[in-house]
DNA sequence: ATTATCTATAGATCTATAGATAATGC
DNA sequence: ATTATCTATAGATCTATAGATAATGC
């Protein structure tokens, strides 16, 4: 059953996009390691051949999702990316969706190399939302600040929908009103 | 072994705040029972007596760790509240501090039954928000959405901050910047 | 010869239950 | 007689490992 070396490396980047996309959908300890092998199509075992442990891929399945969402930055307007972070699909589709919002309570508990990651997967969010060419810019000082704060506040309001029932009233209404408020605050494109 | 009436219902009430600040500091998978019932003193046996199952005691606790948060309400000043709410001792004490911003992230993957438990606990959060008197209301239309605005705005900073490690920069950068801009967009008080 | 994967399982842990114990409360 | 708690354990599940298998790659 042994396979090349390039489709034994194809394998373990397919098992961690596997794993990325399963622990936002059900959290790091929702999946097994035989849940997720058997998801990626192999068996359990061979696990440990690619891994040193389950927590070692965490660390792996968490960047993966950093550096996928990261592929859209700068060529998505600032505008449309929090439309789409804040509405409904996005809410409902964990798996596909935001990692920082869909792990960073469980991250809030791994072991600091772990949290370390998260760190530069917020770093990563505050760039995607670095105002591109065209924008009248905030003051020097004030663009992080702003930038920071625009993070926290999306992450908030979609964390906190999520834990709403579905259908709700109130995961909708946070949704909306943040998405509002959110897109209030960017700062007007220069007209040329 | 057998104990009072009053002394069991006194006894399941400890369990559920027990659990409540567990849940809080290592997640709903982080706790056992067994774990859980040995922190407040008993076997862990005996557990199944008072509840029906471990996600029964997921909504009481979680039910409890709000109503908690709530006794709080109306005494604080928004400001103050906000400045504690984003403060180091709070991202560095998950066990005694919102049950909100600790669990939401576990809620978003239980069932509905504990989900609307937690919407309950947003309305409470913002119950807790509400300007009291003496301030200037922004329009009555636009009030609600502010204050679910600052909500999330404060629970994004603070499960980023704590996704962070130990002592990092970013994680008390975030903090810092979320907890000025939040203070900045509060309604000023009206002088007497 | 090396090694990616598979089969099988060890060892630990977790939820829940069954039955015993001993003190309450009718 | 009832019942809160304890002891013990059943049954399931989970991480990790050991050894077999079979195809690659020197």
């Amino acid at each position: 059953m042994r396979v090349t070396k390039a489709q034994a490396q194809a394998n373990r980047a397919h098992i961690v996009e596997t794993a990325s996309v399963l622990f936002r959908e059900r959290g790091y300890d929702g999946v097994s390691v035989a849940d997720l092998m058997a998801a990626a199509g192999f068996t359990h075992g061979g696990f440990y051949k690619h891994f040193a442990s389950k927590a070692d891929l965490m660390a792996e399945a968490a960047a993966c999702g950093f550096s996928q969402s990261l592929e859209n930055r700068a060529q998505v307007d600032i505008s449309e990316f929090i439309t789409r972070y804040l509405s409904r699909e996005h809410r409902d589709g964990r798996g596909m969706g935001c990692t920082m919002a869909a792990l960073c309570g469980d991250a809030a508990r791994q072991p600091e190399e772990i949290k370390a990651t998260f760190a530069s997967g917020i770093e990563n969010m505050l760039a995607a939302l670095e105002p591109g060419e065209g924008a009248q810019d905030e003051t020097g000082q004030q663009l992080r600040a702003a930038i920071i704060s625009r993070v926290a506040h999306a992450v908030g309001a979609l964390v906190l929908s999520r834990a709403c029932p579905d259908d709700s009233p109130l995961a909708d209404e946070i949704l909306a009103v943040c998405r509002t408020r959110i897109l209030a605050s960017l700062p007007p494109l220069s007209v040329d």
